[in-house]
DNA sequence: ACCGCACCCTGAGCGC
DNA sequence: TGCGCTCAGGGTGCGG
């Protein structure tokens, strides 16, 4: 599931394939609630556009055309963007996979969940945003602008900070966890890295967030940096679907303290690593190392 | 203002 | 072998 680092890592990677290359045409596939401009009106506006940077706001890619106009793209649950013959297996389902002779495995051209795919005036390679679950969400934004979902988002998670925390937390009632994963309070964390970086804190996910004393803001948020930078420098974690657009996998799921290993042993203590439910999300935490 | 919960979607993995 | 069920999760929006 992309958060932060995926996010970060996809605009990286996608920079180089975007940024000073002319659009020639787009196509779409139908209208849904993955599109929050109409297909019809997005194929429109985009067409002709140069774009000049790509931007990320908390897990929000930015790509601003040369007029000031922009696509907006949220990765969701599943999203991929990556350049045409992008190769990874990550690309495909396991039955998918099985079906296909090894040789057509190697280049992905485009199916059912590919939603957008840009054409460039160049010879380079289209731009494809594929989402089998389509929990995803483009839009355009014309020039000044402005969107409800963008103004939401609070400072993004890398430059989290302890007063904003403790601020912020002041008052509520709900799990500490909760209040990272709110993007209105800090944009970026999601449900691996809420966990990761309440292990790295020593802060049990479940505390509620009134209950924090400034000084844990200042290590949560410190630690919520860490944890970040870290996945970035990694590449960022692949599950089951995320691949980065050279369709090389993240390392950083070989760095998880707990999140998916409920039932082994902390490295740091060597208690069980617990699951439990906290907002309706998996939450994995060490009982003796964060309290 | 805050909080719990339903909802959107698909594929994997399970039990029968 | 295959069907039907449950689960996973981000973000929004609703009702209490």
């Amino acid at each position: 599931m992309p958060e932060l680092p995926e996010v970060e890592v996809t605009r990286r990677r996608i920079e180089p394939f975007l940024v000073g290359r002319t659009v020639a045409k787009v196509r779409t596939g139908p209208p849904s609630y993955f599109f929050l401009t109409d297909p019809a009106s997005l194929r429109r506006r985009m067409r002709g556009r140069t774009f000049g940077s790509i931007q990320r706001r908390g897990k929000y890619l930015l790509a601003r055309a040369e007029d000031g106009s922009r696509l907006v793209l949220h990765l969701g649950m599943s999203g991929q963007l990556f350049p045409e013959g992008t190769s990874s297996l990550r690309l495909l389902s396991a039955t998918a996979r099985a079906s296909l002779k090894p040789e057509e495995q190697l280049s992905f051209a485009g199916d059912r969940h590919t939603h957008l795919r840009v054409e460039f005036a160049d010879e380079g390679p289209d731009l494809l945003f594929r989402d089998v679950r389509k929990f995803g969400k483009v839009f355009w934004l014309a020039a000044g602008a402005d969107h409800s979902r963008l103004r939401k988002l609070g400072p993004d998670a890398l430059m989290c900070e302890g007063n904003h925390l403790f601020a912020a937390s002041r008052g509520r009632q709900a799990a500490v966890k909760q209040l990272l994963l709110d993007q209105s309070i800090v944009a970026g964390i999601g449900n691996i890295y809420a966990d990761e970086s309440l292990h790295l804190a020593g802060i049990r996910p479940t505390r509620r967030a009134r209950r924090m004393r400034r000084r844990e803001c200042d290590g949560l948020a410190q630690a919520v940096r860490e944890v970040l930078e870290r996945a970035i420098a990694t590449g960022g974690s692949s599950m089951s679907d995320f691949v980065a657009p050279d369709g090389e996998d993240g390392r950083y799921q070989t760095e998880w303290r707990v999140y998916a290993r409920a039932g082994q042993p902390c490295y740091h203590c060597g208690s069980r690593i617990r699951r439990i439910v906290v907002g309706q999300r998996g939450t994995h935490y060490c009982p003796s190392c964060q309290d």
